[in-house]
DNA sequence: TATGTGTACTATTTTATATAGTACACTCAT
DNA sequence: ATGAGTGTACTATATAAAATAGTACACATA
């Protein structure tokens, strides 16, 4: 699977399996237009219960990640501009924050800790080139 | 208080109180050695539990950010090298890969991104100064 | 027509949170 | 010494979210 879901987590199931399917299509391990495995397949492929992996799949298509056709199947959506824009910025706002907490914990230098975010975005984008 | 508590919002109210205390300490709004108010008087000025309140007490002593002396009370500790710092470094990597997959539903370029970071990380340490 | 799709139900169980109330050992000012 | 204020421990209960179980329906397609 492109993603490991933990039932001993203390993150819900359902939202393992949101985060992991965004992150795979940000990553663009999932393309646009490729099918998901079936509400009761990937049920039986991570033993867990239908309805749960139902409501991810629910959750997904409320964000605007995958599109459900009905009798078809669920598949990823075209990569459109998202609405809330103000909010994600506001959310991104806030992660960063979060992470100068922990960086305050950790002692991390404020070169350190800038070459760090340096090092990862330019990893992120060299990796989805020709994607 | 030196931060706010939401008994609507979807994360835990200690949870919301154990970040709250973290955060003021590493802006520096809680000083090292400053007391914190007792669990019942907590309690009173944020009407929940008592018992509530010293959960989060007791995980931010297991965290190291606070000490709690018998009879006497709960106080900032000393800022000391903490230990796990694999585990830190792991959550902060973690944190802004997850930054990383909402910056791409936002469409935010590489430079951007990093645009947004630098004043993010220079604001902090900025406002850290002469703390 | 048969199979596979998402979805909608209801019911039940499990787990994490939060509340309520009581009690104990400790510290410190009086 | 005494009493008020500290964190802590304990049991019990209530609430909400999450997950499971089972069934059923409308749709698409081979």
């Amino acid at each position: 699977m492109w993603f490991d879901v933990d039932p001993r987590s203390s993150v819900a199931i359902y939202r393992q399996l949101v985060d992991g399917v965004k992150e795979a299509v940000a990553r663009g391990i999932l393309e646009t237009g490729e099918k998901l495995p079936s509400v009761r397949e990937l049920a039986a492929q991570v033993t867990i219960n239908p309805n749960t992996i139902a409501k991810a799949y629910q959750e997904l298509e409320r964000e605007g990640i995958i599109e459900t056709l009905r009798g078809r199947g669920t598949f990823v959506a075209a990569h459109k501009p998202q609405k809330n824009l103000e909010e994600k910025e506001k959310a991104i706002k806030s992660m960063l924050e979060k992470i100068m907490v922990e960086a305050y914990y950790l002692q991390l230098d404020e070169k350190t800790l800038l070459a760090l975010m340096e090092k990862t975005v330019q990893n992120w984008y060299r990796n989805r080139e020709g994607v």
